[in-house]
DNA sequence: GATTTGGTTCCAAAAAGTTGGAACCATGCC
DNA sequence: GGCATGGTTCCAACTTTTTGGAACCAAATC
């Protein structure tokens, strides 16, 4: 069965107060800065976290998929997780860098 | 009696992660954008939502003031609701723009 | 001081979000 | 194929937020 992909919103469906909600959250927001420096794997993530369950992570990376931050693909047996950053910044100019600075 | 203050958070105790989850609300947000024109009082705000009971559009606002997103001070008889524009400009540079923008 | 006006707080119910173990699924590698 | 690895989803318990009526409070005005 192929491919694996999750549901991500188009840049335009991208809501703002969904963006807000994800990054609310400590445990996201230190995701997304850790994410902001290169794409990382799932187990790389929340090296602030070591003992966060699995599962756990992976809601919390769910939310920010889902409100548009983070693109989350297959690579290789794992994952790949992106920071959407040209895309956020092209439809919310300089909510990012007034966020993660 | 006599003072009538509610509490609001000094700027350097105000949280990136309140402040966000404060704006993460449609309803909430729309406040904000309503007030940033201006001062505004109680039943001046939430224009858009005339129909709001008044106790929810406080709960909505003391979320708002408890982020420190919004000054909530007495005026005569009723209340003076202010944007903390320069103190958010100051502790969280370009972030109020690109929200409002 | 009684009343009206404008707003906050109390309280309880409903809705939404968080958390984590267990089951499941996909891929890479032997 | 079989197995280990990396990660998602299911489900249920728990916590937090939201919501709004009713009670309350403070200031202004008569």
């Amino acid at each position: 069965m192929a491919s694996y992909d999750l549901e991500h919103p188009a840049i335009d469906e991208i809501e703002l107060t969904d963006v807000l909600f994800a990054l609310s959250d400590p445990a996201r927001l230190e995701i997304v800065r850790e994410v902001s420096a290169g794409p990382l794997s799932m187990a790389e993530c929340g090296a602030t976290n070591p003992a966060l369950p699995k599962s756990t992570k992976s809601h919390l990376m769910k939310v920010l998929r889902e409100a548009g931050v983070v693109r989350n693909e297959p690579d290789g047996r794992g994952r790949r997780l992106t920071l959407r950053r040209e895309e956020l910044d092209e439809r919310f100019p300089g909510l990012l860098d007034s966020i993660l600075r």
